[in-house]
DNA sequence: TAAATGTTGGCACTTTTGTGCAAAATAAGG
DNA sequence: CCTTATTTTGCACAAAAGTGCCAACATTTA
């Protein structure tokens, strides 16, 4: 490649690139043949005659979406900046406010939505401005806290949700946790459960937070566990939990007597679901975030990028 | 513009100028009709996300390729660089390969093709490689020069040139400057001088140098002068020539005595002709050539950056 | 100088982009 | 909550760009 040769594919791709020219008018100025030019075109881009930068834009941020969307199989993902400094309340409305954005454009006239627990979730619909109406329907994904928290209720949650969209909700009339396995399934099998029943077999689309660890947790639902329950979920090294279901570090969900107690949607039912999106961050969470990711449940996950360079990490 | 939108359009430019995505495929991937995307492209462009840079491109020169252009209403022009420090020889050199390849480039099989005098345009002989076999005619544009200075003789360059081009050429009996105007009608009405007078009126192609001032000149056939000459020249204010005609500051032919006894196409032959090619270059060449190039009798010039910057420095 | 190798021209055809316009959706104010 | 801008969508159509192919040409190499 000689040099006036490349000045030639400099000023073409300058005429092109900067000034605007289309190949057409190249080729007639430099009597060319069109065809020529463009490859010339395209020539000039490999020999980096040509670079294109684009700004505002980081790369490592989307490579990171590209590489987690890619490990975990996922159908979508969300990644929004972590910015140094950031009090963890922002850094969660900021995710919240993403979550909100992302339900906002997937949502379809007539879907049905699931919603679990989750601090993120219930920011979520604090977020949401001028949503479309619709004609969906809302539904928990799970039981409700225990009556000490009632402000923060699932069914909260999808009332909330239902007056703006436009749609309707369904509440629950239960605690996640039941005293027994017997009163669980026997609200469960309910006649005025079964409705949310069916619709938990029909969801178009499940919000879901993600627990972390029992040790630091926060948890507003957390209190319904006994003493026993917490023993041994510590014997099995319980990582995490997602729809009050809880699981190791390996994605093994931990069944048993408190499995069974739970009011919550089994989570082999979102596979089914088009879209199951997890929504949760931080270092913490990391752990569990992964686990669950690698039980091939959510097929959107929407975090931070602190939290999802740390899963890469531990991958 | 707030930030998430921002944030897209990046996200955006990005996939198509960096990934090579369609704009098809990224109206897939972000579920953004397509022609939303060409719109966010050109936004993006507008905005300054996207920045485009062509390496190896001197844009300045292209700038004064295109204002030279413009200014002179020139049909082609060729500027080449200057590079600091570098020798005239070898200025010289580079110039005359550019004009060689130029020639190379524009010449047709069939045509009729005009050499003047000019070290340039001796040089330039000397670079053509391996060019396409034609069957051109190649023809002096002025007389020769003094016999002293034989192996520079005008007739070198159209037999090279034929030699190499595979054409035929035509051969000037005569030196430039004859001692009569008696003279020089006589060899002009001639016979054998009628071909050449014919080529002259279908020329397709002509190749002249340009002649600075007469005080600083190093040409080779300036000697035909005669002191009445010269001293008529400055008095006239002589600012270069061009095949031989003297002209000054205004573009300017200076008639009469001289150019009368002057064998050489008329100037204003020049202008039929669809290439008339300038190749001069030197500071000091930079007011004949502005001179000339205000007559219009040029449509192509291959000169160098110092020179063309000078030249537009003067208009 | 002849054969091999690479480049451009020329053409038909496909794919990709750009644009104008009206309808629908969204955002912004009052 | 309703009204009014501003965007976005959706579509049809026009313009521009890309591609495969082959022949002509040019450049290297043997």
């Amino acid at each position: 490649m000689n040099n006036d040769k490349k000045r030639l594919l400099a000023k073409v791709a300058y005429l092109y690139f900067i000034e605007d020219y289309t190949q057409a008018e190249i080729s007639k100025e430099l009597n060319i043949y069109r065809t020529t030019i463009s490859r010339m075109l395209k020539q000039a881009k490999d020999l980096g005659i040509v670079s294109i930068k684009i700004n505002d834009f980081d790369t490592d941020l989307f490579d990171l979406e590209l590489t987690l969307k890619e490990k975990f199989q996922l159908k979508n993902i969300l990644i929004i900046p972590s910015y140094p400094k950031e009090s963890n309340k922002s850094k969660d409305q900021r995710l919240s406010l993403a979550a909100a954005l992302y339900l906002k454009r997937i949502i379809k006239p007539k879907d049905i939505v699931g919603f679990a627990w989750g601090s993120i979730l219930v920011g979520m619909i604090g977020q949401l401005q001028n949503p479309v109406k619709t004609d969906a329907t809302f539904v928990p994904l799970v039981g409700g806290p225990s009556p000490s928290n009632s402000q923060y209720h699932v069914n909260g949650i999808v009332y909330d949700a239902a007056r703006q969209f436009g749609g309707k909700s369904l509440f629950v009339d239960a605690a996640a946790v039941q005293e027994s396995k017997y009163i669980r399934d026997g609200i469960i099998n309910s006649q005025y459960f079964s409705d949310i029943r069916r619709l938990w077999a029909h969801l178009d689309i499940a919000f879901v937070g993600i627990g972390g660890p029992l040790t630091n947790s926060a948890s507003r639902w957390r209190d319904l566990l006994t003493d026993e329950d917490r023993e041994l979920l510590r014997e099995r090294q319980a990582i995490g939990d997602c729809c009050c279901t809880f699981f190791d570090r390996h994605g093994k969900i931990l069944t048993g007597s408190l499995l069974n107690r739970t009011i919550a949607v089994p989570l082999d039912n979102l596979r089914q679901v088009s879209n199951t999106v997890g929504v949760a961050r931080s270092l913490t969470k990391a752990p569990s975030i992964k686990a669950l990711l690698a039980m091939g449940i959510l097929n959107t996950l929407i975090t931070d990028e602190e939290t999802a360079n740390r899963i890469l990490e531990i991958s």
